[in-house]
RNA sequence: GGGCUGGUAGAUCAGUUGGAAGAUCGCUUCGCUUGCACCGAAGAGGCCUCGGGUUCAAGUCCCGACCAGUCCA
């Protein structure tokens, strides 16, 4: 269902925007004449609503105001709002991992989605502030091409988050007149903007099928700060007011910054030091005049509307009395700095967050970043080492952000890595084409198409490389656009609906879980508090796990009296535990049952979990700060843990890593499980203890191996590391590009299977006659052996076959003019082709047919010399039809052979027939 | 998450309708030459990634696994 936002704009009329603001200071409503919005403004004759477009760009460019640089406005926000009643909270990371729709963080409000616009848990505070670092690069707008050019656009940048949160339960929230006093009181008490500077435009905001008016702040040209205000949702088909009532500005950070310090760019104004040392280094200048000509002009350009924006560049060089080449010649370089450093900056900030550049993914973005990075810098010819300009961004994003410093090492080897990548791909794409141009000149779409698809070499690369060849490839235009198109006609396959257990249940029979207190406890009572179709439980209380954070349930057996069933599955719907029944039962509501599940299959389960938890540190200890779990699996025989790497783990890392977990085991540490509010929780120990993504709840099951590991947790534990016996990783592999799996067995299993190798290392052992120790070196020594006996054979065969049948020895028959010689024999295919070949030198005009068979077939091969008149193809082909195959071959070699080994002496016996009338 | 491409000698890669596994570089030996990509001759070096299947016959065709690369959302 989709609405456009005119069907929306009619359930919004003057009233509904209409703050007290307005009322109190006398706003005036109008409406603008180029882009037809209503706006509120203390000037009653002021023309146009302000936006960049309706007033002709920027007029804030080269006028300083409050003069406040990243930092500084990240804190002159928080206090003011502080000061003014709401919370500040930290921020969260940028690589959404609670969240399984996004890769990133694409704004402050996603912080919240969906637990707590769903009414499931409450906000950290309410209201609350928080400068979220917000990932951006591609989608809707700002095509990440357009970064640079735009003098405005960012793939990272900060939403400073001012939210309030109003429903039933939640009553210290505030709405629109407030909202508006704040945005107000800010512009001009802490900002220092003038009222009469300050228009507020209409508009109507949507997403996620919920909508609600806006009031966009608008001074110099430029949006400020959009005040949404999430009120309404649909149900049937009509409009409803939402129980959850939400206040969603995002202050754009970047942009109030910029505004306050008005220097030609945002990004001059953000990172100076980096673009200070990118010119530096290359000793870039540009004349202010036409710098900030050309960033006012830039403001104009339909980056929302418009895919390429070359057409409007050309105009824009038109304007600034150009030409587009000279243009590009002269700001090309700049903008070329800008993009460089903002991609350098996101990559910082999302690497220490735990992303990581991939084939996969959100990593895929960040890849391409990277490789743009490279290119624009070959592009331009620019001079400047990726380590400083990586270091002065990480410096940079450390001030507010401090997390990024910690992780500067990983972020230099990740970058490192990649770019080693991206050589190697060029190379073999210089290769690839180079010997495509040999074969033909003409590079043809679906050429181009294949090479970007396949080998990531993107036609700009190929048309570059063929001019090194003196070859001009034609590129067309619309490239990128046709890939699209050849791309949306292989449309994914439907992706398989997940199984739903389709029961009806109230949602209201919570089952208080008993596996929390005491994990070692098997038996316990309850009340049935409901049953559904006869095999689905409902108990008031339960000790049996159900599946859920990648932990498998238990099973065992509920009795009542001397009626006993088994459980078979165990699952939640909503905060009611199910238990799946084996056979039909006739409980009935209120009746007492003793339950008891598998004691010795819940423990397995729990080794393998904890174990899980102590092998993620211990990754993290052996690989880096960048490990994240990405994923884990537990069930009684085993278990798999997902986590975030750039590359395969070796033998030897995996090895280190199960010494390490072992260590834990053999330390004999406890393991704690304690309950903490989620905002308390994430205080202390912070964003890490998120592992297996964010969990619903306002309080946090808490599990930590002490000095080791802490993770919030639903799973049942061990009370002590020492209690998994023992940790065997048996294996990783690459699940994709940035992530590797380790399979783990902890307990039993580690035994069984070390034993097991142990069988495996004996039984080879015992073949061989010697000791494991040895075998290694023995099984060397036998396959070195094999090979030069393999070889002495070959050359054996060809002597004996040169030997054998050389001169007289062989019995030849006279066939018209053609020397036949006919033999059944025994060896394999190659070994008669050799001894034929051989034969068949004898003579002038001869031929040679050998038959072999073993116990499953027979083997044909013919041969002649190039001068014999013989069809040798076709009779072998004759021959092996009488066994029940077929044959075939060219020139003088014939090969052929049939499964029939009783139909020898049939062929024997009609061989020289066959022959004769094969010759011509 | 959805695709696509590839895996053959130490390296880089050819390998036709399925029919005796190749080239170039490197390596070894000999010759020539006192040298930084010289020339000549000879030679060594292959579980054609692995496991199934089809076939008389598979590097080649089919299915699966593993490994690597790459594009899109």
């Amino acid at each position: 269902m989709s609405i456009s936002k005119d069907d929306l704009k009619k359930n919004f009329k003057k009233e509904s925007y209409e703050v007290e603001l307005f009322k109190e200071k006398g706003y005036t409503r109008k409406q603008c004449p180029i882009c037809n919005h209503n706006f509120w403004t203390l000037v009653p004759d002021k023309e146009t609503c302000g936006d960049t477009r309706c007033v002709g760009g920027y007029q804030f460019l080269n006028k300083k105001g409050k003069n406040l640089n990243f930092d500084q406005t990240i804190t002159s926000l928080t206090d003011f709002f502080v000061k003014n009643g709401h919370t500040a909270i930290k921020d969260y990371p940028v690589v959404s991992r609670w969240r399984a729709d996004m890769d990133f963080t694409i704004a402050s409000i996603a912080d919240f989605q969906p637990w707590v616009l769903e009414g499931v848990i409450d906000p950290p505070a309410n209201p609350l502030v928080v400068p979220q670092m917000c990932i951006r690069t591609g989608g809707e707008f700002s095509d990440i091409d357009n970064i640079g050019k735009t003098a405005r656009h960012l793939t990272s940048f900060v939403m400073f988050g001012q939210h309030a949160f109003n429903s039933k339960t939640l009553t210290k929230g505030y709405w629109m007149d407030k909202c508006l006093d704040l945005n107000f009181r800010y512009l001009t008490e802490e900002l220092g903007l003038k009222p009469e500077e300050i228009n507020y435009v209409e508009g109507i905001w949507s997403g996620g099928g919920n909508f609600g008016p806006n009031l966009e702040a608008m001074a110099f040209g430029t949006e400020f700060v959009n005040n949404v205000f999430i009120a309404y949702g649909f149900e049937n088909g009509q409009v409803k007011k939402l129980d959850m009532q939400v206040i969603d500005v995002g202050w754009g950070l970047e942009r109030t910054s910029w505004v306050s310090q008005g220097t030609p760019t945002i990004y001059e104004a953000i990172f100076p030091k980096a673009i200070e040392y990118l010119k530096k280094e290359n000793d870039y200048e540009i004349d202010l005049d036409l710098h900030l000509e050309y960033s006012r002009l830039s403001g104009l350009l339909a980056v929302e509307e418009v895919k390429d924006l070359k057409d409007e560049r050309i105009e824009l060089a038109k304007k600034l009395g150009m030409s587009y080449d000279e243009m590009i010649a002269k700001i090309g370089p700049l903008e070329s700095m800008y993009a460089i450093a903002d991609h350098a900056r996101t990559l910082s900030m999302t690497i220490s967050d735990g992303a990581i550049p991939s084939n996969v993914g959100g990593g895929h973005n960040l890849r391409i970043l990277l490789r743009r990075i490279v290119a624009l810098k070959e592009l331009f010819k620019l001079e400047f080492s990726l380590n400083n300009l990586f270091d002065l961004q990480i410096d940079h994003l450390s001030v507010s952000y401090p997390r990024v410093k910690d992780h500067r090492d990983q972020i230099h080897k990740i970058i490192d890595l990649e770019v080693k990548r991206y050589e190697e791909t060029k190379v073999s794409g210089r290769k690839i084409v180079s010997q495509l141009l040999q074969k033909s000149k003409d590079i043809e779409f679906k050429t181009l198409a294949d090479l970007y698809q396949n080998n990531g070499i993107n036609p700009l690369m190929i048309k570059e490389l063929a001019k090194e060849k003196n070859v001009e490839v034609d590129v067309p235009a619309d490239f990128y656009i046709r890939i699209e198109e050849y791309l949306s006609k292989q449309t994914a396959k439907k992706v398989e609906a997940s199984e739903v257990k389709g029961l009806e249940v109230d949602k209201d029979l919570a089952t208080n879980p008993l596996y929390y207190t005491d994990v070692y406890q098997t038996k316990f009572t309850a009340k049935v508090v409901d049953v559904v179709d006869n095999y689905n439980l409902i108990l008031d209380q339960t000790l049996f796990y159900p599946t859920g954070g990648g932990q498998i349930h238990d099973t065992g057996k509920i009795s009542v009296g001397d009626k006993e069933y088994n459980v078979i599955d165990v699952f939640k719907i909503g905060t009611t535990t199910i238990h799946k029944l084996k056979e039909k039962c006739d409980l009935t509501k209120g009746m007492k049952v003793n339950g008891e599940i598998d004691g010795k299959r819940r423990l397995a389960i729990m080794r393998h979990h904890t174990a899980v938890h102590v092998v993620n540190n211990a990754a993290k200890e052996v690989l880096g700060e960048h490990i994240w779990q990405a994923g884990a699996d537990k069930t009684p025989e085993k278990a798999r843990l997902d986590i975030t790497h750039y590359q395969a783990i070796s033998f030897e890392e995996l090895q280190k890593i199960e010494t390490l977990a072992n260590q834990v085991v053999f330390d004999h540490r406890s393991v704690e499980k304690n309950q903490r509010d989620r905002d308390a929780a994430e205080r202390d120990y912070g964003f890490h203890i998120y592992q297996g993504g964010v969990v619903p709840g306002k309080v946090l099951n808490i599990v930590s191996v002490k000095d080791w590991d802490i993770e919030a947790c639903g799973g049942t534990h061990l009370d002590n590391t020492a209690d998994i016996g023992i940790i065997k990783l048996v294996g990783s592999e690459r699940i994709q590009d940035g992530i590797v799996r380790l399979d783990i067995l902890a307990g039993e299993p580690a035994l069984n299977y070390i034993q097991n190798q142990e069988k495996i290392l004996k039984e080879a052992s015992n073949t061989l006659s010697v000791e494991p120790k040895i075998l290694p070196k023995t099984v060397n020594r036998f396959f070195n052996e094999w090979k030069e006996q393999k070889k002495i054979i070959d050359s054996l065969n060809k002597k004996i076959a040169e030997v054998q049948y050389s001169s007289a020895k062989v019995e030849s028959k006279k066939i018209k003019s053609t020397d036949v010689i006919v033999q059944e024999v025994s060896g394999n295919q190659k070994e008669l082709i050799v001894r034929a070949s051989a034969a068949v030198k004898n003579f002038d005009d001869g031929i040679c047919i050998l038959i072999s068979s073993d116990d499953k077939k027979v083997t044909i091969v013919g041969c002649r010399n190039p001068q014999s008149k013989a069809n040798i193809v076709e009779i072998v082909k004759e021959l092996s039809l009488l066994v029940g195959g077929s044959g075939g071959g060219k020139g003088d070699l014939a090969l052929g052979g049939g499964p029939i080994l009783e139909n020898v002496t049939d062929v024997m016996s009609k061989i020289y027939n066959i022959i004769e009338s094969n010759i011509s």
